[in-house]
DNA sequence: CTGTATTTTTAGCATAAGCTAAATCGTAGG
DNA sequence: CCTACGATTTAGCTTATGCTAAAAATACAG
């Protein structure tokens, strides 16, 4: 009966283990879609806008493919109101996440792909790889919990260590702080910060916190200033650091 | 201007480098096909049943396929006659078969695999990994020019380094050979072979090469003698050593 | 050289996935 | 409380890939 807590929400599952799909695997559209359900809502509702957006696709085939998720038991659906991930639906997106996670920790790692590169890459690895792979893999990488971007990685039996950073936009001035993670939702906002040096693990002071734009501005190890506005501040996630020195 | 020289037959291959498939890449079926025409045929023809037999699919559905990959531009193909595969449709197979031989080198000496279960794991992941990872691949595994089984690996421009190895059968009584490949065509042989440490680069005197039932006698670099039938005399191939000792 | 056995092709269907255009639902503004 | 607009669904098609059963072509044996 281990806890699942997600950045955005946490929850639990009960009795998980034994029944995983141990009948046909779905296909990678299939996949996709319960990725895509996972990474809008977590354990809630996802909208058929929602997720064409996220996948590139039609509305319509969104819908359509709601109503066979839930023939093969993965989603809950009504009609205009949605989906969500059932248990065997979460299991599986899960599964997805470990593996897209591990795979980039590798592509970054041993085949020193650049953090742009990765995404795409992975993507379509994750569909291809079995079980006993991402395992191996797991081993050859020494069992990370999180990948590059600081991301947790889903456990094998679906469960996450707990998350406790919080967005540099909600911390305040003095504080000293270090990166756990960073949002990988864009490509863009990836590069520059990887430009600047602003990549998990690095330690920063927050010198000012202007509620008027949102702005942040942090200090590195360096003694760089860095001038954040709200967007990058909102994918820069840190952690308080122990020893304020 | 390269040549081209496969195991069963060697030809020439003109102006071969720029035209590669700059278009769409051919989805995962149809690169299947390729490599099966390939695997069966080298440069000569395969038949539907051939090809049927390899894929496990039924006849029908390969008559249809040769009818569009000749569509395509990726084999010649007439009624009743089997199909040959053109340039471009060469270029594809061996593109396919370089990322099989370096994914699977890969799985045995990264990931701990055994020789068994390499193939499967391989054939889904060559249609999911990208150039860039191929090559990125090699890099890491020291641009090996043969895999754990000592086939040749394709090079990126579709070449491979000439091949001078014959089946143990062909050999003769007090010659001294080592191993360079071993046919990766069933499971069972790998695994007697493998278990015996009959592997590529492994010295063996030839004892006896028996006519009357093809049975070939050899001694390995331990002292121990294995007398092998036709089937495994024809999967082991060998190269004479220089110096007889 | 002829007829049977084997291969190959054709015809007709199935399924997964996607699309567009048209119809319908739900909700937020007046 | 109603209406209009955005979100969602339905209807009808498309493409890739596969299948089975029946028809046609080829090939081999006597």
């Amino acid at each position: 009966m281990p806890f699942l807590i997600a950045d955005f929400a946490s929850f639990i599952l009960f009795s998980f283990m034994a029944d995983s799909l141990t009948t046909q695997h779905p296909s990678s559209s299939v996949g996709d879609y319960l990725k895509a359900i996972w990474e809008i809502s977590g354990s809630g509702t996802a909208s058929t806008k929602e997720v064409a957006n996220r996948l590139s696709v039609s509305s319509a085939s969104v819908t359509n493919m709601f109503g066979r998720l839930q023939e093969m038991g993965l989603v809950r659906y009504e009609r205009y109101r949605g989906a969500s991930l059932t248990r065997r639906g979460l299991v599986e997106a899960l599964r997805l996440v470990r593996r897209h996670r591990l795979i980039e920790t590798f592509l970054l790692e041993h085949l020193g792909y650049s953090w742009q590169d990765v995404h795409k890459e992975a993507e379509r690895l994750e569909h291809a790889v079995s079980d006993k792979f991402t395992e191996r893999l797991a081993k050859l990488l020494g069992h990370p919990d999180r990948d590059p971007h600081g991301d947790l990685i889903p456990a094998t039996d679906g469960t996450f260590a707990s998350e406790r950073s919080k967005p540099l936009s909600e911390t305040e001035a003095g504080q000293r702080v270090h990166i756990i993670r960073v949002s990988d939702e864009s490509a863009s906002v990836l590069n520059h910060l990887g430009d600047r040096g602003l990549i998990p693990g690095r330690v920063l002071s927050v010198k000012e916190v202007r509620s008027l734009d949102g702005v942040v501005t942090v200090e590195d190890e360096d003694g760089d200033e860095h001038p954040l506005g709200e967007t990058l501040a909102r994918a820069i996630f840190v952690q308080a650091v122990a020893e304020p020195t």
